[in-house]
DNA sequence: CCCGGATTCGTCCAATTCGTCCACGAGGGC
DNA sequence: GCCCTCGTGGACGAATTGGACGAATCCGGG
């Protein structure tokens, strides 16, 4: 039926094998207003993958055939190699991502986001805490690094993947951002990205190692583009606190000065001195960055 | 669809792709007369961007491909005003790289594979050109570190995605690699396990970074699963070559001995020392490394 | 100017989807 | 029990879609 690898546009039976409902359904739901679609020039009904996926998740939908919405999620593969099933899904997904099994890492967290969990829900959740548990295992086991090295790359992967998810079609803002000089950690500003995708930014993540004036240069001293409406800084590795403290401090001020929200996180931020107020975020817990967005950027952005 | 981004006639399959339609129906549509086309003197169709957009806009019909015609959707790139529509399209990539412009260069990039274009053709031409070529931006513009930051998360973002589009269901074997302690790039590595999920290995990337060590512990000491049947080592930069080609050389031996490919490439990988044979492919091309692996390790693996 | 590969032509046809109608079963009020 | 309502999913002829085919056209390089 369809041998592309990537088809865009849904036809009712398409959504309806997916989640194993009726093709009349899907086209009452449609009729209904429920489900959004644009019609061909004909008159037949097609439905966007993503939003597919948003009603999915909105009505708890099972996902049958995942494939058909190019997700290559594998239900069975998931309790295949590794013993999962406890009573606990977080534990579940580290054990999945101790062990390298990359496709049931991706099944769960993919499954668990078409439920209805939100990818900054995600990442406060099972992402942290298994990476923490694997950033202390590094120091006791031998195999630590490779480990370490495994998981890091799957849940960048996954990272990615979610972000695509939840891309927005018509972004309400640009947001800018990285983690700063010194700072090799890439999956904290990923996770911020697919974070504020999720909001319905268009993010621009400069990744690990970013110097300030280059995230100034990016944002405030933007010539050509016009400013975005949040930076973002990741901080989970400070090599020179002082230094690092003069630069953010410098940037947060500009930001203020021209109306440009800031948002500053990460494991090693409380080092760092900088001016706060009504702009300013700064917090550990992506589901709070997104509800700083929300009051702060995106009501703003859409008068 | 090649050249044809800024051209001011669309043939009936790029009106096709943009709005995901098939070719056949947009050729129909404009036989009812409900398109409006000229003709070439021979008897092709074509269509003027302006009555595309009309009848898009008149039928509510979705844009999928929105640079197809030539237009910048999105708000912060329609300020940076992207000059795409050389004759090469790689250039095209190139620009759309340099300004940031990911969705466009995603849409690009999967375009060119959905065309038939390989992962590993793609990398070898316009992602490695585009890569080399900001690479000596970095040198001659001040805003080079934020060129190059944005476009590498860009092209790790796609390739991730390509990354998945080939990922096999059914994988004949495994790989895993990564690139050598004190390389920082994470790029290549990442490429090679895409092209290498291409030829229906599962690959697993241990990204940038990883000690020698760490490799033969996942490979040729690895008590738990069954043995990969490649190892590849990415080499974009060495910082003591003596020892480096020691940690390569005893592994490389290591694995010749357990009948193990190797591939060992990346910019620098000239500087190694290390022994060869059948079983070890060095090389640049990302291209003979997919023909190396069809050649020596999947066909005994279907045996 | 010509040539070869890529693209598009027109046409045909099977598969799919349209809108509509209706049977079925679960739940609720009387 | 009986009737009513509501959501579901199957069935129908008519209309639409999209893939396949050989022939014709386009276009860039020699």
């Amino acid at each position: 039926m369809n041998n592309s690898y990537q088809r865009k546009l849904l036809s009712p039976k398409d959504l309806a094998n997916a989640i194993g409902a009726s093709e009349s359904s899907v086209k009452r739901w449609t009729d209904q207003g429920r489900l959004e679609i644009t019609r061909t020039s004909g008159g037949h009904r097609r439905i966007a993958v993503t939003e597919a996926i948003r009603f999915i998740r909105e009505n708890q939908l099972p996902l049958l055939q995942p494939e058909v919405l190019g997700l290559q999620i594998d239900v069975d593969s998931a309790a295949s190699a590794v013993e999962v099933g406890s009573k606990d899904p977080d534990a579940d997904f580290h054990q999945l991502l101790l062990s390298g099994h990359d496709v049931g890492a991706r099944n769960h967290l993919v499954s668990r986001f078409l439920k209805g969990e939100s990818v900054a829900a995600l990442t406060d959740g099972p992402i942290r805490s298994s990476m923490e548990q694997i950033g202390w295992t590094w120091k006791e086991r031998s195999e630590g690094i490779f480990i370490e090295h495994r998981a890091t790359e799957i849940l960048a992967g996954l990272l990615q993947d979610l972000r695509q998810l939840v891309a927005p079609t018509n972004p309400i803002g640009r947001a800018i951002g990285g983690a700063v000089a010194g700072d090799p950690y890439r999956l904290p500003s990923l996770a911020v990205a697919a974070t504020l995708n999720e909001c319905g930014l268009h993010a621009v993540n400069l990744g690990a190692n970013t110097p300030i004036s280059v995230l100034r240069q990016a944002s405030v001293d933007d010539p050509t583009d016009q400013p975005p409406c949040l930076v973002w800084i990741s901080v989970s590795e400070v090599t020179s606190p002082g230094e690092t403290s003069l630069d953010v401090s410098e940037l947060v001020r500009e930001c203020m000065a021209a109306s440009i929200a800031v948002a500053i996180g990460g494991r090693e931020a409380h080092r760092l001195e900088f001016p706060s107020g009504d702009q300013v975020f700064q917090g550990e817990s992506l589901t709070e960055l997104a509800e700083f967005v929300q009051r702060r950027v995106v009501r703003t952005n859409r008068d």
